[in-house]
This record gives structure tokens, C-alpha cells and sequence, in this order.
DNA sequence: GTCTTTGTTCAAAAAATAATGAAACTTCAT
DNA sequence: ATGAAGTTTCATTATTTTTTGAACAAAGAC
């Protein structure tokens, strides 16, 4: 996860047509590109969520690049990473072609879906490596405690599989 | 977090002194890189932990670096972070100076204090900032449902910080 | 004390990740 | 059908993160 330069910043083009981000939308805006981080999300990702989230109404693509000052690939990739994590919505005004975003209605929601699309994919895959490491190492000359411990490591890795639906229903589950 | 490039993997030293990893070993490093990535945590710090986990026995610094084959800075570093979340232990042997690591006996417990010290501390700072995100936005002319969304995320942010201590007890056992 | 082994620090190099922007592609209004 | 508006793609560039290794420090052994 990087954090914009403060050069970066500086050197961000400001569109005079769009207004520059007021205090407390900075302010928001570096809340959750700190959260992103941990979940591994990159800055402009997290930085167009805030600005939706904090938006009165639904944005367009063109003003989004605009008041966050950042690229139009930047903002492309950034709304279909949204999207795909069902983090935020479009609707089209008639008329007009734009499509206008906007949050999800819950946060807690979209958090989840990102947590769940980063963890359970890992676990899964993890599955079968675990039991090809507990058979060999079962069947080399290893300490009581190593064979104990990978026992202990498979059993977690499927436990929290099964967990994590439980804890974190999705939508369609229910 | 990175994984190793092939290119790296290639460059490194083959310590002739030292074993090389076998298959086993090499898949479960694997999982816990991955696994680290998810957490924030580098590669070889990852690998650090894996080595002692598989492990017969005690690892001395030395081992370590060898049958890696990672730098001694690397190692210095890994072993730093690794004994400031707790999640491994050293024993002297009488007569060598040489310490000898072993991972903590809980992993669980090892994750959690790793989780809480990434998640915590961010929660913590972000408190005061979301209030006067709020407050800013309740003194200016911005729409219902958005003061009702920061209120939401002032909520949660509360609730997550007295959720995780009660969620993730400091002296979890397993 | 001095030498040797063991471990740390940190500036520089390498690798990974994120952002940019120009060209390509879509889509709808006409 | 045509073309401009709207959006995506992706090679290149910028930035951040991780690793390295040589110089430095600590702590017994002698």
C-alpha cells in the first residue's frame, strides 16, 4: 500500500473546474486510505471511496478525477475495483450517458465482502498444501511437537473456513 | 508485502555448511508468506517463522541465515520483529552464547497480537479525526444521509475498539 | 585489557506495487 | 452509419517497501 508523495500531491493538477477537497474531506480521505492499508487497498482506491461516501449526491467518473486530481486510469481501475467488491452502485440520469456512483448502503457490508474476497481465497488454496506438509513431515523422522503443530495449523486453517461464513454471512447465503 | 522474486530466490548463497529447505519445508514457507501478506508482514519475516515452526528443534541466528540463505540484516531484523509481537522465544544453551529460537507454543495467540497491534493503534488514532469529520459536516450544508453515513462510521469505529479486546483476549489460549 | 564471535544498524540496491496518460475501444445520440 | 463522449487498457514511470551487506557495537573468552 503506498501513501501519495507529498510531491505527488503538490504535483497533482488542479482542474480549476472542479473544487479542491474541503478540510474534513481530507480529512476523511486519509482515515480511509490508513484503513485501506491494512486491508491492502491502494491510496486512490481508498480515496475515491471517501469522496463518495462523503458526497452529497453521486458522482461522475469526470468528477471524481477531477476533485481528487488523479488520473483517469486511476479512477477506471479504482471503480472496478469497487464495483467488484460490490462497494459501490451506479445509476444513470436520463439523458445523459454518465454513470453516477455512489456507497453501497452499508459499509460494514462492503468491508466484509473485501475481507472475505482476500481471506477465504487464501485459506482455500492453503488447504491442500497443509495436508501435503503434515503427511511428509509425518512420514519423515520429526519431533512430536513439529507433527503436533502442523496438526494444530491444518485444523485452524479449515476451522476458520468454516467460521468465516458463519461469523460474516454473505448476502446470497441468507 | 513481497514475495521473493525467482531472480532473488536464484541469487541466493547456497550455504554448502547448511541444508537446503526441503520440499515440505519450502510449501509450508509458502503458506505462512502468504498468509503474512494478508497481515502486512514481509516475506522473510514470514520465512523466519515458518523455519522455526517446522523445526526439530531450536534454531540458533546462524541456522537461520544458512538454510535460507538471507541476509544477516534480514535475519537481525526478522528475529527483532518477531520477538516484539512475542510470537517467538530464545534459550541459551550452557556454553554457547549462541541463542536458540523457537516459536511461541500458541499461534493464535501470536496472530492475535499481531492483528491488534496493526488494527488497534489505527482505530485509536482515527477516533478524534472521525468526530471532527463529523462535526464539520454537521455545521455545513451537506445532505441527511451523509451526516447519518459519518455517524455510522464514528459508531463503528467506537464499537470495533471495544469489540477487539473482548473478540481477541490478550492471554487467548489453544 | 584484547581478540573473537555474535548480533545490530543503516545507507544503498533491488524488487514490488501503484499511478499516469496516450491510444484503443464502446456506446449511444443523431 | 458516424462521431463525439465516456471509459478502459496497458506500457511506462514514479514511489514505496524490502533486502542486502559492510561498518559498527556488544559481550564473553582468553
Amino acid at each position: 500500500m503506498k501513501l501519495p508523495s507529498e510531491k505527488t500531491k503538490a504535483r497533482r493538477k488542479r482542474r480549476d473546474a472542479f473544487q479542491p477537497l474541503a478540510d474534513h474531506e481530507l480529512e476523511l480521505a486519509d482515515f480511509f486510505v490508513k484503513m485501506a492499508g491494512i486491508l491492502g487497498v491502494s491510496p486512490s482506491v481508498a480515496e475515491i471511496y471517501s469522496l463518495l461516501y462523503i458526497s452529497n449526491q453521486p458522482l461522475s467518473f469526470d468528477e471524481i478525477q477531477g476533485r481528487l486530481g488523479i488520473s483517469k486510469g486511476s479512477v477506471s481501475q479504482g471503480l472496478k475495483f469497487l464495483r467488484g467488491h460490490e462497494m459501490i452502485l451506479s445509476s444513470k440520469e436520463k439523458g445523459s450517458r454518465k454513470e453516477k456512483w455512489q456507497p453501497t448502503p452499508s459499509l460494514a457490508t462492503s468491508l466484509v465482502t473485501l475481507l472475505r474476497n482476500q481471506v477465504v481465497p487464501a485459506l482455500e488454496q492453503s488447504t491442500p498444501s497443509l495436508e501435503r506438509v503434515l503427511k511428509q513431515a509425518e512420514a519423515g523422522a520429526n519431533a512430536p511437537e513439529v507433527i503436533e503443530r502442523l496438526r494444530k495449523l491444518k485444523y485452524w486453517n479449515g476451522r476458520a473456513l468454516e467460521l468465516f461464513p458463519l461469523l460474516f454471512p454473505s448476502q446470497s447465503q441468507r
